[in-house]
DNA sequence: CTGAAAGCGCTAACAA
DNA sequence: TTGTTAGCGCTTTCAG
């Protein structure tokens, strides 16, 4: 009762295909392949008929089939550094959503930070023939971003990239956030504050690194080199980051973090320290993840929306597969901005340094 | 000096296929072809021009042709039930890495424990021809399940499902995780101990919340239905559920959560009541997700080894796709153990119940 | 051991 | 409007 006409012994698989349906709607493959792609030209008689079989069949149509014929493989790639790295899936999950939107599919690649895979993942990405792909991560080399221009595919970058015939980039306006966070921890009343990097060979890392240092001189302080470390944007790197910093003879009074999993990481080791956040240090993450809201106490970090991230990603990939709208910018900007939670306070010397002079009042 | 004798105008693409590197190693295609694919008759001398042509050309065989010819995507479904969700991304990259290992590439979907978004992700792997799928979430329509067996593509459940054909399960071992934790609880001393699951409709959901209550009674402790909260597996829903329990006029003395990620939210309420942990609650999550151990304090947990789920799920699946090896047992165990970090202690009234009767001292 | 040729399931001319 | 037909790029018989 549970199928209908097949054959029981399943070393006969039906094989449900254009053909198929066109022989049990009485029409041509033509007709159905019409039908099923919306042609308006179809007798609405016939166009029932092809309906009617199709659900009856339960038929899907072949993608591969689709795709080879048609060239469009209807599957957009999407490069990044981490999955493990909430920020990450964050980013997966809407860009799926505006792609699926599209009725297009998503192919991932997590490249773990390492070149080998990049290479992997783009290869992977050529071979499955994406029609654009977005890369999440740090550089890539030339030779591959060739080989996309070669095929035609468009390619989109979240930061400074080579500028190419068919690369377009998603400029980070790393400054407006960080410069707000420096600001926030400078009126607060610090004045040794510590960064804490992703891995260098990022160039998004590297860019809030050198905006860091930047925002930092803005505000007439002076970076203490012993207190730039480089971490590599997960917890355990955060953790051991911060304790290299414990380890110092002099500590500052803030750190700021290149991500939200670094942060979290520091606010592990001050944890297992005993010491308290934000009364001994204050701590500023980067990302705005949404567990950001619940670490204890809940992170002050600067966001950077995904939501933003992708819809502009999706939207310029897709606007450059119609003829019609290749006219778009190369650049599109994306805004980052301070989100103050609780990890932020005076610094612990505080009231030593209001016996010599006034200092700005607590928020 | 970048490309080749490929016309300079982009309107002209290359198209690098079998045929022009045949002709380039001046061979037939069906040579170029038994190369590339590793048949062990080809004549040296000729592999040898081939393997030349295809490093000069940069050639990338076709995915979409290969697979119409071949019947074979060497695509994994993998569908999860919220990739936010850091129990999910930590089992994909697992699942990933031995799926490409093994020549797979793996197609992922995220339910958000919609069953419309379900119905849509396995048609999305019926169409993409997927050559088997693992299902990480909540039971799946019927008639789906009939559309994959139809296809004769092989399924893999992560818990108890309708056995069927091609479907195989990997069985959880709830039990010996969640007894070890009621009887840690009950050790210290806690005799009210609340439950936080999952969305109930999801089967595992629910067979943790039945396993925590058969625990509760091997453990002579009786449930109280005002303290079993259905939470939806969210930061969120752990902190709505947590202040549910807090409103109560009777609170249980420790909670046990049904993953990770609610017992993380459970922290956040408590924190914001100004309650500590485990001074006035004890806690154990479910998971054991990388974050639990960087909680503050360090979540005590239930671990579910996701290495172990991924590896047995590929595993199921491929042993399954090669006609030999088609007889492995139905049913993987997965186990699951206690670890014991900081979020659990004695209950907060042990010093007026010592009073009356001694207690197990504490560890 | 190699090459010619027949499709895989579908779309897109082109005819009718 | 509908049907016929020629491929898309590749694997895989089947002859040679």
């Amino acid at each position: 009762m549970k199928r209908s006409q097949n054959s029981i012994d399943s070393s006969t698989p039906p094989k449900i295909d254009i053909r198929n349906v066109a022989a049990r709607a009485r029409v041509s493959i033509a007709t159905v392949s019409r039908t099923i792609n919306h042609v308006p030209t179809v007798d609405p008689v016939l166009a029932a008929r092809v309906w009617k079989a199709v659900t009856e069949l339960n038929y899907f149509p072949n993608t591969q089939a689709r795709a080879l014929v048609s060239g469009k493989s209807k599957l957009l790639g999407l490069i990044v550094s981490e999955i493990t790295n909430p920020f990450f899936p964050e980013l997966i999950q809407e860009f799926e959503q505006v792609a699926v939107a599209h009725g297009y599919e998503i192919l991932i690649g997590s490249t773990n930070y390492e070149t080998s895979t990049m290479e992997l993942c783009a290869r992977r990405m050529l071979e499955r023939k994406v029609d654009g792909v977005a890369i999440m991560t740090f550089g890539i080399e030339d030779f591959l971003l060739d080989r996309f221009a070669v095929d035609n595919i468009p390619v989109v970058f979240i930061d400074p990239a080579p500028t190419r015939p068919l690369s377009n980039v998603l400029a980070v306006d790393y400054y407006a956030g960080i410069y707000e966070g420096v600001q926030h921890l400078a009126v607060l009343g610090h004045r040794k504050i510590g960064f804490i990097s992703g891995p260098l060979r990022l160039r998004s890392a590297e860019s809030r690194k050198a905006t860091f240092l930047g925002c930092l001189h803005s505000a007439g302080l002076k970076a203490e080199p012993a207190w730039l470390i480089e971490g590599d944007h997960t917890l355990d790197g955060g953790r051991d980051a911060m304790q290299k910093i414990l380890a110092l003879p002099k500590h500052p009074t803030a750190i700021m973090c290149s991500n939200d999993m670094t942060a979290i990481g520091v606010q592990h080791a001050l944890f297992e320290a005993k010491l308290k956040v934000p009364d001994d240090f204050s701590l500023i993450g980067f990302d705005d993840i949404h567990l950001a809201e619940y670490t204890i106490p809940p992170l002050t970090t600067i966001r950077m929306s995904c939501k933003d991230l992708a819809n502009k990603a999706v939207d310029n990939l897709l606007s450059r597969l119609k003829p019609a709208g290749a006219k778009l910018e190369a650049v599109s900007k994306i805004n980052t901005r301070l989100i103050v939670r609780q990890t932020t306070g005076l610094p612990k010397d505080a009231l030593l340094d209001l016996i010599d002079k006034p200092r700005p009042k607590t928020r």
